[in-house]
DNA sequence: ACCGTTCTTCTACCGAGCGTAGAACATTCG
DNA sequence: CGAATGTTCTACGCTCGGTAGAAGAACGGT
């Protein structure tokens, strides 16, 4: 389970919330802007972070324009998705781990549950 | 959300699958037959890890029994579920990762689901 | 075609976390 | 008490993520 770093997440969401392909320079500037210049890297740190996310599956890289944009392989929800059947997958018990999940989500997330299961069965 | 080492999971592993406290040569000595002495740790080793998972809130200590013995403070299921929670936690929306996820879980455990949340609603 | 500017890659350092275990200290038992 | 057993302290090496400079590649204007 590939995890990621503060500075690879943080470049995650805005990838996440943006979805047209960002260049290196933009993720830079809104990150710096988003996180009251709090987190100001230099291009090259960001630069290398999109490397790494390019190289883990992360992100995709166009190479054919310059700059080079850069986009989320899968939306936030998909990744948060995929994360929980890995988690679930360490799980020797599915079903058991799964009642324990369902034990502890609150009524209103029950329903979403439901409602979600309900349109699942009828196609 | 904090992670595992490899030895840590492997600890963890035999923690679960043994209701009883088990002391660290117990657990070094289940490790090496179970992994095919491929995994033989020397004894202070198994103890660093334990005192790691202690710090980390995976395991309790039995402090007052000599040699000490350490169980897993949560079930596996518990551990998974918490887990699933996390990883949900991180999402924006919600509604929209739970989705997700259902939608590319298996007939069977669609089936569980419904299943569970039933008998959720009837108390 | 040239040169300055912009963009990308290469290389590298640091700190933290984990696997690893020896040395030294503590406790128990015969 | 002394030997055996158990625990803590300290530390090293490795990998990963944040960080960025130096160097190389490509572009844009004149």
């Amino acid at each position: 389970m590939a995890s990621l770093g503060e500075l690879e997440r943080s470049v995650m969401e805005l990838l996440w919330t943006n979805d047209a392909a960002l260049t290196a320079n933009e993720l830079r500037d809104t990150l710096a802007v988003r996180a009251g210049s709090s987190r100001t890297v230099a291009i090259t740190t960001m630069l290398t972070v999109l490397s790494r996310l390019e190289r883990k599956g992360f992100v995709s890289r166009s190479r054919d324009v310059r700059p080079h944009r850069y986009r989320a392989l899968l939306s936030r929800e998909e990744h948060t998705a995929e994360l929980m059947h890995e988690v679930l997958d360490q799980s020797t018990d599915r079903a058991a781990a799964l009642a324990r999940f369902v034990g502890t989500v609150s009524e209103g997330e029950a329903n979403t549950l439901r409602r979600l299961l309900d349109e699942l069965a009828h196609h």
